[in-house]
DNA sequence: GGCCAGATGTTGACAGCGTCCACTTAAGGG
DNA sequence: CCCTTAAGTGGACGCTGTCAACATCTGGCC
Protein backbone atom coordinates (compact mmCIF):
# COMPACT_ATOMS: atom_id res chain seq x y z
CA UNK A 1 0.00 0.00 0.00
CA UNK A 2 2.90 2.41 -0.34
CA UNK A 3 4.39 2.28 -3.98
CA UNK A 4 2.12 2.72 -7.10
CA UNK A 5 -0.90 1.07 -7.89
CA UNK A 6 -2.83 1.94 -4.79
CA UNK A 7 -6.29 2.10 -5.81
CA UNK A 8 -6.20 3.63 -9.90
CA UNK A 9 -3.91 6.09 -10.67
CA UNK A 10 -4.37 9.14 -8.39
CA UNK A 11 -2.11 10.95 -10.85
CA UNK A 12 0.85 9.39 -12.35
CA UNK A 13 3.96 11.30 -11.83
CA UNK A 14 4.34 12.26 -15.26
CA UNK A 15 0.95 13.28 -17.11
CA UNK A 16 1.78 11.71 -20.68
CA UNK A 17 0.64 14.00 -22.84
CA UNK A 18 1.26 17.60 -21.30
CA UNK A 19 1.57 19.50 -24.44
CA UNK A 20 -1.64 19.24 -25.80
CA UNK A 21 -3.55 19.45 -22.46
CA UNK A 22 -1.93 22.73 -22.31
CA UNK A 23 -2.74 24.05 -24.64
CA UNK A 24 -6.53 22.46 -24.91
CA UNK A 25 -6.63 24.38 -21.63
CA UNK A 26 -5.06 27.38 -23.15
CA UNK A 27 -8.11 27.28 -26.29
CA UNK A 28 -11.11 26.39 -23.61
CA UNK A 29 -9.99 29.47 -21.54
CA UNK A 30 -9.72 31.39 -24.26
CA UNK A 31 -12.41 30.44 -25.59
CA UNK A 32 -14.78 31.26 -21.93
CA UNK A 33 -12.81 34.12 -21.32
CA UNK A 34 -12.22 36.06 -24.39
CA UNK A 35 -9.14 36.87 -23.36
CA UNK A 36 -5.57 35.99 -23.81
CA UNK A 37 -5.00 37.57 -19.87
CA UNK A 38 -5.30 34.38 -18.40
CA UNK A 39 -2.06 32.66 -16.54
CA UNK A 40 0.01 29.86 -17.41
CA UNK A 41 -0.42 28.88 -13.80
CA UNK A 42 -4.30 28.82 -14.24
CA UNK A 43 -3.71 26.18 -17.15
CA UNK A 44 -1.39 24.70 -14.86
CA UNK A 45 -3.92 23.95 -12.25
CA UNK A 46 -6.86 23.16 -14.73
CA UNK A 47 -4.19 20.23 -15.98
CA UNK A 48 -3.61 19.44 -12.42
CA UNK A 49 0.08 19.54 -12.52
CA UNK A 50 2.30 21.85 -10.23
CA UNK A 51 2.52 25.71 -11.71
CA UNK A 52 6.04 24.98 -13.54
CA UNK A 53 5.53 21.62 -15.56
CA UNK A 54 3.91 23.58 -18.82
CA UNK A 55 7.43 25.04 -18.71
CA UNK A 56 8.82 21.90 -19.76
CA UNK A 57 6.59 22.08 -22.83
CA UNK A 58 6.47 25.82 -23.69
CA UNK A 59 9.67 28.33 -23.75
CA UNK A 60 7.32 30.89 -22.13
CA UNK A 61 3.49 32.32 -22.31
CA UNK A 62 4.02 33.65 -25.54
CA UNK A 63 5.69 30.21 -27.24
CA UNK A 64 2.30 28.77 -25.80
CA UNK A 65 0.29 31.54 -27.43
CA UNK A 66 2.26 30.87 -30.69
CA UNK A 67 1.11 27.46 -30.52
CA UNK A 68 -2.68 27.86 -29.52
CA UNK A 69 -2.96 30.45 -32.50
CA UNK A 70 -1.14 27.66 -35.14
CA UNK A 71 -4.10 25.46 -33.93
CA UNK A 72 -6.73 28.52 -34.68
CA UNK A 73 -5.10 28.74 -38.15
CA UNK A 74 -5.64 25.04 -38.35
CA UNK A 75 -9.33 24.93 -37.04
CA UNK A 76 -10.57 28.06 -39.46
CA UNK A 77 -8.50 26.36 -42.68
CA UNK A 78 -10.51 23.56 -41.90
CA UNK A 79 -13.63 25.20 -41.73
CA UNK A 80 -13.22 26.85 -44.42
CA UNK A 81 -12.06 23.18 -46.54
CA UNK A 82 -15.54 22.02 -45.20
CA UNK A 83 -17.64 24.83 -46.56
CA UNK A 84 -16.52 24.46 -49.64
CA UNK A 85 -17.34 20.86 -50.72
CA UNK A 86 -20.96 21.02 -50.38
CA UNK A 87 -21.08 23.40 -53.17
CA UNK A 88 -20.30 22.54 -57.04
CA UNK A 89 -20.07 26.41 -58.66
CA UNK A 90 -16.82 28.22 -57.97
CA UNK A 91 -18.67 31.53 -57.11
CA UNK A 92 -20.76 29.52 -54.26
CA UNK A 93 -17.72 28.01 -53.07
CA UNK A 94 -16.13 31.25 -52.84
CA UNK A 95 -19.05 32.47 -51.24
CA UNK A 96 -19.41 29.45 -48.65
CA UNK A 97 -15.25 30.10 -48.17
CA UNK A 98 -16.28 33.72 -47.13
CA UNK A 99 -18.90 32.91 -44.85
CA UNK A 100 -16.76 30.76 -42.97
CA UNK A 101 -14.00 32.65 -42.51
CA UNK A 102 -16.09 35.16 -41.30
CA UNK A 103 -17.92 32.84 -38.66
CA UNK A 104 -14.62 31.45 -37.73
CA UNK A 105 -13.70 34.83 -36.54
CA UNK A 106 -16.94 35.82 -35.06
CA UNK A 107 -17.55 32.38 -33.03
CA UNK A 108 -14.29 33.04 -30.98
CA UNK A 109 -13.35 36.91 -31.21
CA UNK A 110 -10.55 36.12 -28.98
CA UNK A 111 -8.73 33.41 -30.97
CA UNK A 112 -9.22 35.40 -34.25
CA UNK A 113 -7.94 38.75 -32.35
CA UNK A 114 -4.89 35.97 -31.06
CA UNK A 115 -4.63 35.12 -34.38
CA UNK A 116 -4.25 37.96 -36.75
CA UNK A 117 -3.39 40.85 -33.48
CA UNK A 118 0.03 41.67 -32.48
CA UNK A 119 0.36 39.10 -29.17
CA UNK A 120 2.85 37.01 -31.34
CA UNK A 121 4.48 40.07 -33.44
CA UNK A 122 7.59 40.53 -30.90
CA UNK A 123 9.72 43.35 -31.17
CA UNK A 124 11.95 41.69 -33.89
CA UNK A 125 8.62 41.85 -36.02
CA UNK A 126 8.97 38.28 -35.93
CA UNK A 127 5.64 35.77 -35.96
CA UNK A 128 6.82 32.40 -34.32
CA UNK A 129 7.44 29.57 -37.02
CA UNK A 130 4.99 27.40 -36.16
CA UNK A 131 2.46 30.52 -36.46
CA UNK A 132 4.21 31.61 -39.46
CA UNK A 133 3.31 28.12 -41.62
CA UNK A 134 0.16 27.91 -40.13
CA UNK A 135 -0.93 31.53 -41.81
CA UNK A 136 0.94 30.18 -44.98
CA UNK A 137 -1.14 27.21 -45.09
CA UNK A 138 -4.64 28.68 -44.60
CA UNK A 139 -3.14 31.53 -46.66
CA UNK A 140 -3.10 29.12 -49.30
CA UNK A 141 -6.59 28.17 -49.47
CA UNK A 142 -7.50 31.98 -50.60
CA UNK A 143 -5.21 31.53 -53.44
CA UNK A 144 -6.76 28.88 -54.33
CA UNK A 145 -10.57 29.60 -54.14
CA UNK A 146 -9.63 32.32 -55.90
CA UNK A 147 -7.41 31.97 -58.71
CA UNK A 148 -8.60 28.08 -59.70
CA UNK A 149 -12.35 28.79 -59.53
CA UNK A 150 -14.18 31.83 -58.63
CA UNK A 151 -11.40 34.10 -60.42
CA UNK A 152 -11.28 32.13 -63.38
CA UNK A 153 -14.82 32.10 -64.40
CA UNK A 154 -15.41 35.73 -63.49
CA UNK A 155 -11.98 37.11 -64.39
CA UNK A 156 -10.56 35.14 -66.71
CA UNK A 157 -8.00 37.05 -67.92
CA UNK A 158 -6.30 36.96 -64.63
CA UNK A 159 -5.40 33.37 -64.98
CA UNK A 160 -2.29 34.61 -66.77
CA UNK A 161 -1.41 37.55 -64.40
CA UNK A 162 0.02 37.14 -61.24
CA UNK A 163 0.28 40.55 -60.50
CA UNK A 164 -4.00 40.43 -60.86
CA UNK A 165 -4.14 37.56 -58.95
CA UNK A 166 -2.81 38.91 -56.02
CA UNK A 167 -4.52 42.14 -56.56
CA UNK A 168 -7.91 40.00 -56.31
CA UNK A 169 -6.88 38.18 -53.56
CA UNK A 170 -5.44 41.03 -51.40
CA UNK A 171 -9.21 42.89 -51.92
CA UNK A 172 -10.93 40.01 -50.95
CA UNK A 173 -8.90 39.13 -47.88
CA UNK A 174 -8.74 42.55 -46.41
CA UNK A 175 -12.23 42.84 -47.52
CA UNK A 176 -13.38 39.35 -45.47
CA UNK A 177 -11.01 40.37 -42.96
CA UNK A 178 -11.87 43.82 -42.06
CA UNK A 179 -15.82 42.45 -42.22
CA UNK A 180 -14.62 39.94 -39.52
CA UNK A 181 -13.11 42.45 -36.98
CA UNK A 182 -16.03 45.50 -37.51
CA UNK A 183 -18.32 42.27 -36.77
CA UNK A 184 -16.01 41.09 -33.78
CA UNK A 185 -15.63 44.70 -32.26
CA UNK A 186 -19.01 45.41 -32.72
CA UNK A 187 -18.64 48.70 -35.16
CA UNK A 188 -21.25 46.53 -37.29
CA UNK A 189 -23.78 44.25 -36.51
CA UNK A 190 -25.60 42.36 -35.72
CA UNK A 191 -23.38 39.94 -35.93
CA UNK A 192 -26.37 37.28 -36.49
CA UNK A 193 -26.80 39.02 -39.86
CA UNK A 194 -22.98 38.01 -40.52
CA UNK A 195 -24.03 35.71 -43.59
CA UNK A 196 -25.61 37.74 -45.27
CA UNK A 197 -23.34 40.94 -44.53
CA UNK A 198 -20.48 38.27 -46.00
CA UNK A 199 -22.38 37.86 -48.82
CA UNK A 200 -23.21 41.98 -49.80
CA UNK A 201 -19.63 42.42 -49.52
CA UNK A 202 -18.80 39.70 -51.42
CA UNK A 203 -20.95 40.69 -54.33
CA UNK A 204 -19.78 44.35 -54.36
CA UNK A 205 -16.35 42.94 -54.46
CA UNK A 206 -17.16 40.86 -57.60
CA UNK A 207 -18.62 43.55 -59.00
CA UNK A 208 -15.62 45.61 -59.31
CA UNK A 209 -13.33 42.85 -60.38
CA UNK A 210 -15.62 41.97 -63.00
CA UNK A 211 -14.94 44.88 -64.70
CA UNK A 212 -11.33 45.29 -63.98
CA UNK A 213 -8.40 43.97 -61.55
CA UNK A 214 -6.46 47.35 -60.17
CA UNK A 215 -3.21 46.14 -60.51
CA UNK A 216 -0.89 45.59 -57.71
CA UNK A 217 2.73 47.69 -57.04
CA UNK A 218 5.20 45.27 -57.96
CA UNK A 219 7.20 43.95 -54.92
CA UNK A 220 4.04 43.55 -52.89
CA UNK A 221 4.00 40.33 -50.86
CA UNK A 222 0.60 38.64 -49.67
CA UNK A 223 1.09 36.43 -46.81
CA UNK A 224 4.06 36.19 -44.20
CA UNK A 225 6.64 38.23 -45.27
CA UNK A 226 9.30 36.09 -47.74
CA UNK A 227 13.18 35.50 -47.12
CA UNK A 228 13.37 36.78 -43.39
CA UNK A 229 13.79 33.36 -42.14
CA UNK A 230 13.86 29.77 -43.46
CA UNK A 231 10.50 28.62 -42.69
CA UNK A 232 10.93 25.37 -40.97
CA UNK A 233 8.76 23.08 -43.35
CA UNK A 234 5.89 22.49 -40.93
CA UNK A 235 7.89 19.57 -39.15
CA UNK A 236 6.24 19.78 -35.89
CA UNK A 237 8.62 18.95 -33.31
CA UNK A 238 9.86 15.19 -35.15
CA UNK B 1 15.59 76.93 3.21
CA UNK B 2 13.42 74.05 4.38
CA UNK B 3 9.76 75.01 3.51
CA UNK B 4 8.88 74.93 -0.01
CA UNK B 5 10.76 77.31 -3.07
CA UNK B 6 14.02 75.84 -2.10
CA UNK B 7 15.44 75.76 -5.07
CA UNK B 8 13.08 75.97 -8.27
CA UNK B 9 10.29 73.60 -7.70
CA UNK B 10 11.83 70.34 -6.98
CA UNK B 11 8.24 68.49 -6.92
CA UNK B 12 5.56 70.38 -5.66
CA UNK B 13 3.45 67.98 -3.64
CA UNK B 14 0.90 68.12 -6.07
CA UNK B 15 0.85 67.58 -9.83
CA UNK B 16 -1.12 69.76 -11.35
CA UNK B 17 -2.09 67.78 -14.35
CA UNK B 18 -1.49 64.36 -13.92
CA UNK B 19 -4.35 63.24 -16.18
CA UNK B 20 -2.95 64.56 -19.55
CA UNK B 21 0.41 63.60 -18.54
CA UNK B 22 -0.05 59.71 -17.49
CA UNK B 23 -2.33 59.83 -20.80
CA UNK B 24 0.63 61.20 -22.88
CA UNK B 25 3.10 58.67 -20.80
CA UNK B 26 0.82 55.95 -22.21
CA UNK B 27 1.01 57.35 -25.35
CA UNK B 28 4.51 57.35 -25.53
CA UNK B 29 5.58 54.15 -23.79
CA UNK B 30 2.72 52.35 -25.97
CA UNK B 31 4.61 53.99 -29.56
CA UNK B 32 8.09 52.97 -28.07
CA UNK B 33 7.43 49.23 -26.74
CA UNK B 34 4.09 48.42 -29.50
CA UNK B 35 2.28 46.83 -26.57
CA UNK B 36 -0.36 47.40 -24.34
CA UNK B 37 1.51 45.19 -21.42
CA UNK B 38 3.33 48.39 -19.63
CA UNK B 39 2.60 49.00 -16.30
CA UNK B 40 0.82 51.44 -14.47
CA UNK B 41 3.56 51.54 -12.44
CA UNK B 42 5.98 52.61 -15.23
CA UNK B 43 3.91 55.44 -16.24
CA UNK B 44 3.92 57.09 -12.36
CA UNK B 45 7.73 56.60 -12.57
CA UNK B 46 8.01 58.22 -15.83
CA UNK B 47 5.43 60.93 -14.32
CA UNK B 48 7.70 61.03 -11.36
CA UNK B 49 4.96 60.42 -8.57
CA UNK B 50 3.88 57.57 -6.64
CA UNK B 51 2.77 54.33 -8.21
CA UNK B 52 -0.75 54.73 -6.97
CA UNK B 53 -1.23 58.23 -7.97
CA UNK B 54 -2.80 57.67 -11.15
CA UNK B 55 -5.86 55.78 -9.38
CA UNK B 56 -7.10 59.24 -8.36
CA UNK B 57 -7.37 59.92 -11.77
CA UNK B 58 -8.28 56.30 -13.64
CA UNK B 59 -10.18 53.17 -12.16
CA UNK B 60 -8.01 51.11 -13.29
CA UNK B 61 -5.61 49.79 -15.89
CA UNK B 62 -8.85 49.24 -18.93
CA UNK B 63 -9.95 52.73 -17.77
CA UNK B 64 -6.51 54.20 -18.23
CA UNK B 65 -6.44 52.76 -22.01
CA UNK B 66 -9.90 53.61 -23.00
CA UNK B 67 -8.59 57.42 -22.39
CA UNK B 68 -5.57 56.33 -24.51
CA UNK B 69 -8.34 54.71 -27.39
CA UNK B 70 -10.07 57.90 -27.27
CA UNK B 71 -7.39 59.94 -27.97
CA UNK B 72 -6.43 57.93 -31.01
CA UNK B 73 -9.58 58.14 -32.13
CA UNK B 74 -9.15 61.84 -32.00
CA UNK B 75 -5.77 61.82 -33.45
CA UNK B 76 -6.94 59.46 -36.51
CA UNK B 77 -10.36 61.76 -37.12
CA UNK B 78 -8.00 65.01 -37.13
CA UNK B 79 -5.03 63.37 -39.46
CA UNK B 80 -8.00 62.40 -41.87
CA UNK B 81 -9.76 65.59 -42.13
CA UNK B 82 -5.81 67.27 -42.48
CA UNK B 83 -5.66 64.91 -45.41
CA UNK B 84 -8.95 65.73 -47.49
CA UNK B 85 -8.28 69.34 -46.75
CA UNK B 86 -6.00 69.62 -49.66
CA UNK B 87 -7.79 68.63 -52.24
CA UNK B 88 -11.21 69.27 -54.59
CA UNK B 89 -12.33 66.24 -56.30
CA UNK B 90 -14.48 63.96 -54.08
CA UNK B 91 -12.55 61.68 -55.55
CA UNK B 92 -9.48 62.57 -54.47
CA UNK B 93 -10.47 63.81 -50.93
CA UNK B 94 -11.90 60.19 -50.18
CA UNK B 95 -8.78 58.97 -51.55
CA UNK B 96 -6.49 61.16 -49.06
CA UNK B 97 -8.80 59.51 -46.30
CA UNK B 98 -8.18 56.17 -47.41
CA UNK B 99 -4.50 56.68 -47.23
CA UNK B 100 -4.59 58.59 -43.67
CA UNK B 101 -6.61 56.30 -42.44
CA UNK B 102 -4.36 53.48 -43.46
CA UNK B 103 -1.50 55.62 -42.60
CA UNK B 104 -2.53 56.19 -38.68
CA UNK B 105 -2.80 52.31 -38.37
CA UNK B 106 0.56 51.75 -40.06
CA UNK B 107 2.34 54.31 -38.20
CA UNK B 108 1.28 53.39 -35.03
CA UNK B 109 -0.05 49.34 -35.20
CA UNK B 110 -0.31 49.01 -30.89
CA UNK B 111 -2.71 52.30 -30.80
CA UNK B 112 -4.60 51.28 -33.54
CA UNK B 113 -5.05 47.61 -32.18
CA UNK B 114 -6.07 49.07 -28.96
CA UNK B 115 -8.46 51.11 -30.28
CA UNK B 116 -10.14 48.63 -32.54
CA UNK B 117 -8.72 45.23 -31.11
CA UNK B 118 -11.16 43.63 -28.29
CA UNK B 119 -9.22 44.81 -24.67
CA UNK B 120 -11.68 47.72 -24.46
CA UNK B 121 -14.57 45.79 -25.00
CA UNK B 122 -15.28 43.55 -21.70
CA UNK B 123 -17.47 40.83 -21.06
CA UNK B 124 -20.13 43.07 -20.63
CA UNK B 125 -19.74 43.62 -24.48
CA UNK B 126 -19.76 47.39 -23.93
CA UNK B 127 -17.02 49.93 -24.95
CA UNK B 128 -16.65 52.69 -22.44
CA UNK B 129 -18.40 55.80 -23.03
CA UNK B 130 -15.70 57.96 -23.76
CA UNK B 131 -13.96 55.87 -26.42
CA UNK B 132 -17.71 55.11 -27.93
CA UNK B 133 -18.06 58.42 -28.32
CA UNK B 134 -14.53 59.19 -29.97
CA UNK B 135 -15.57 56.13 -32.24
CA UNK B 136 -18.83 57.09 -33.45
CA UNK B 137 -17.39 60.66 -34.32
CA UNK B 138 -14.57 59.22 -36.74
CA UNK B 139 -16.85 57.07 -37.86
CA UNK B 140 -18.97 60.57 -38.90
CA UNK B 141 -16.04 61.47 -41.19
CA UNK B 142 -16.02 58.65 -43.31
CA UNK B 143 -19.95 58.50 -43.41
CA UNK B 144 -19.62 62.16 -44.73
CA UNK B 145 -16.78 61.62 -47.07
CA UNK B 146 -18.57 58.85 -48.95
CA UNK B 147 -22.40 60.17 -48.88
CA UNK B 148 -21.59 63.94 -49.41
CA UNK B 149 -18.83 64.39 -52.07
CA UNK B 150 -17.15 60.79 -53.80
CA UNK B 151 -20.73 58.87 -53.55
CA UNK B 152 -22.44 61.27 -54.96
CA UNK B 153 -20.65 61.86 -57.50
CA UNK B 154 -19.61 57.88 -58.48
CA UNK B 155 -22.72 56.78 -57.60
CA UNK B 156 -25.89 59.60 -57.78
CA UNK B 157 -28.70 57.14 -57.45
CA UNK B 158 -27.48 56.44 -53.80
CA UNK B 159 -27.83 59.46 -52.18
CA UNK B 160 -31.74 58.71 -51.76
CA UNK B 161 -31.51 55.37 -50.61
CA UNK B 162 -29.56 55.21 -47.06
CA UNK B 163 -29.31 51.29 -47.06
CA UNK B 164 -27.14 51.56 -49.90
CA UNK B 165 -24.97 54.25 -48.29
CA UNK B 166 -24.80 51.95 -45.50
CA UNK B 167 -23.96 49.13 -47.92
CA UNK B 168 -21.19 51.84 -49.85
CA UNK B 169 -19.49 52.52 -46.08
CA UNK B 170 -19.35 49.13 -45.16
CA UNK B 171 -17.76 47.96 -48.28
CA UNK B 172 -15.23 51.14 -47.66
CA UNK B 173 -14.83 51.27 -44.24
CA UNK B 174 -14.18 47.12 -43.81
CA UNK B 175 -11.62 47.14 -46.80
CA UNK B 176 -9.59 49.72 -45.43
CA UNK B 177 -9.89 47.88 -42.09
CA UNK B 178 -8.59 45.12 -43.65
CA UNK B 179 -5.74 46.73 -45.16
CA UNK B 180 -4.82 48.29 -42.68
CA UNK B 181 -4.48 45.24 -40.00
CA UNK B 182 -2.68 43.26 -43.03
CA UNK B 183 0.07 45.52 -43.05
CA UNK B 184 0.41 45.91 -39.78
CA UNK B 185 0.25 41.69 -39.00
CA UNK B 186 2.74 41.97 -41.52
CA UNK B 187 0.42 39.66 -43.69
CA UNK B 188 0.95 41.71 -46.74
CA UNK B 189 3.44 44.40 -47.38
CA UNK B 190 5.87 45.69 -47.79
CA UNK B 191 4.72 48.65 -45.63
CA UNK B 192 6.35 51.49 -47.50
CA UNK B 193 3.89 50.69 -50.60
CA UNK B 194 0.97 50.95 -48.27
CA UNK B 195 -0.05 54.29 -50.32
CA UNK B 196 -0.30 52.36 -53.38
CA UNK B 197 -2.09 49.38 -51.78
CA UNK B 198 -4.63 52.12 -50.50
CA UNK B 199 -5.24 53.31 -53.81
CA UNK B 200 -5.60 50.16 -55.49
CA UNK B 201 -7.77 48.29 -52.92
CA UNK B 202 -10.07 51.75 -53.07
CA UNK B 203 -10.15 51.98 -57.26
CA UNK B 204 -10.56 47.92 -57.08
CA UNK B 205 -14.17 49.13 -54.73
CA UNK B 206 -15.03 52.03 -56.50
CA UNK B 207 -14.97 49.64 -59.63
CA UNK B 208 -17.84 47.70 -57.88
CA UNK B 209 -19.90 50.16 -56.15
CA UNK B 210 -20.00 52.16 -59.57
CA UNK B 211 -22.20 49.27 -60.73
CA UNK B 212 -23.92 48.72 -57.85
CA UNK B 213 -23.76 48.55 -54.50
CA UNK B 214 -24.70 45.67 -52.65
CA UNK B 215 -27.83 46.30 -50.83
CA UNK B 216 -27.45 45.71 -46.76
CA UNK B 217 -29.77 43.25 -44.71
CA UNK B 218 -32.03 45.60 -43.12
CA UNK B 219 -31.63 46.31 -39.08
CA UNK B 220 -27.79 46.47 -39.92
CA UNK B 221 -26.18 48.83 -37.79
CA UNK B 222 -22.73 50.06 -38.87
CA UNK B 223 -20.84 52.17 -36.06
CA UNK B 224 -21.37 51.75 -32.26
CA UNK B 225 -24.00 49.44 -31.31
CA UNK B 226 -27.41 51.37 -31.18
CA UNK B 227 -29.19 51.46 -27.69
CA UNK B 228 -26.98 49.68 -25.68
CA UNK B 229 -26.16 52.71 -23.55
CA UNK B 230 -27.12 56.34 -23.36
CA UNK B 231 -24.18 58.02 -24.87
CA UNK B 232 -23.07 60.98 -22.36
CA UNK B 233 -22.61 63.22 -24.87
CA UNK B 234 -19.04 63.70 -25.03
CA UNK B 235 -19.31 66.16 -22.27
CA UNK B 236 -15.98 65.07 -20.90
CA UNK B 237 -15.53 65.47 -17.17
CA UNK B 238 -17.38 69.00 -16.48
C1' DG C 1 18.59 -7.65 -16.69
C1' DG C 2 20.45 -3.53 -14.87
C1' DC C 3 21.96 1.12 -15.05
C1' DC C 4 22.34 5.66 -16.50
C1' DA C 5 20.97 9.88 -19.13
C1' DG C 6 17.65 12.75 -20.26
C1' DA C 7 12.96 14.10 -20.38
C1' DT C 8 9.32 15.34 -17.47
C1' DG C 9 7.26 17.08 -13.13
C1' DT C 10 7.77 19.42 -8.31
C1' DT C 11 8.95 22.75 -4.81
C1' DG C 12 10.65 27.07 -3.45
C1' DA C 13 12.04 31.62 -4.38
C1' DC C 14 12.10 36.34 -6.40
C1' DA C 15 10.77 40.63 -8.33
C1' DG C 16 7.05 43.10 -10.44
C1' DC C 17 2.33 43.81 -11.11
C1' DG C 18 -2.73 45.73 -10.15
C1' DT C 19 -5.30 47.10 -6.56
C1' DC C 20 -7.00 48.20 -1.68
C1' DC C 21 -6.29 50.86 2.57
C1' DA C 22 -5.05 54.42 5.82
C1' DC C 23 -2.59 58.43 6.05
C1' DT C 24 -0.71 63.24 4.54
C1' DT C 25 -0.68 67.48 1.99
C1' DA C 26 -2.35 71.45 -0.21
C1' DA C 27 -5.86 74.51 -1.98
C1' DG C 28 -10.24 76.91 -2.38
C1' DG C 29 -14.92 78.29 -0.68
C1' DG C 30 -17.88 79.42 3.45
C1' DC D 1 -9.47 81.66 9.00
C1' DC D 2 -10.82 77.14 9.07
C1' DC D 3 -12.24 73.02 7.14
C1' DT D 4 -13.88 70.02 3.55
C1' DT D 5 -12.10 67.56 -0.08
C1' DA D 6 -9.33 66.50 -4.19
C1' DA D 7 -4.67 64.91 -5.06
C1' DG D 8 -0.55 62.37 -3.71
C1' DT D 9 2.08 58.92 -0.53
C1' DG D 10 3.56 54.53 1.52
C1' DG D 11 2.59 49.98 2.83
C1' DA D 12 0.31 45.68 2.15
C1' DC D 13 -1.76 41.59 -0.26
C1' DG D 14 -2.31 38.07 -3.55
C1' DC D 15 -1.24 36.96 -7.99
C1' DT D 16 1.80 36.48 -11.88
C1' DG D 17 5.96 34.91 -15.08
C1' DT D 18 10.17 33.00 -14.65
C1' DC D 19 14.47 30.88 -12.65
C1' DA D 20 17.06 27.27 -10.06
C1' DA D 21 17.56 23.07 -7.61
C1' DC D 22 15.68 18.82 -6.84
C1' DA D 23 12.67 14.43 -7.66
C1' DT D 24 10.85 10.84 -10.57
C1' DC D 25 10.13 8.13 -14.32
C1' DT D 26 11.52 5.76 -18.91
C1' DG D 27 13.95 4.17 -22.87
C1' DG D 28 18.16 2.73 -24.81
C1' DC D 29 22.62 0.68 -24.29
C1' DC D 30 25.93 -2.58 -22.21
Amino acid sequence: MTKATITADPRPYHHGDLHRTIVGAALDVLSESQSTEFSLRELARRAGVSHNAPYKHFADKRDLLAAVSAVGFELLAKQMTDATKEHDSPRERLAAMARAYVRGGVNNPALYRLMFGGYLTGQDDERPAIERTAAENMKALLVDAISDGALGRLIPTAAANTREIDGAILIFWSQMHGLTLLLVDRLVGPREKMDELSESVLQGMLNGLANSIPAIPSGVWIGPPPGESNVPDLALKG
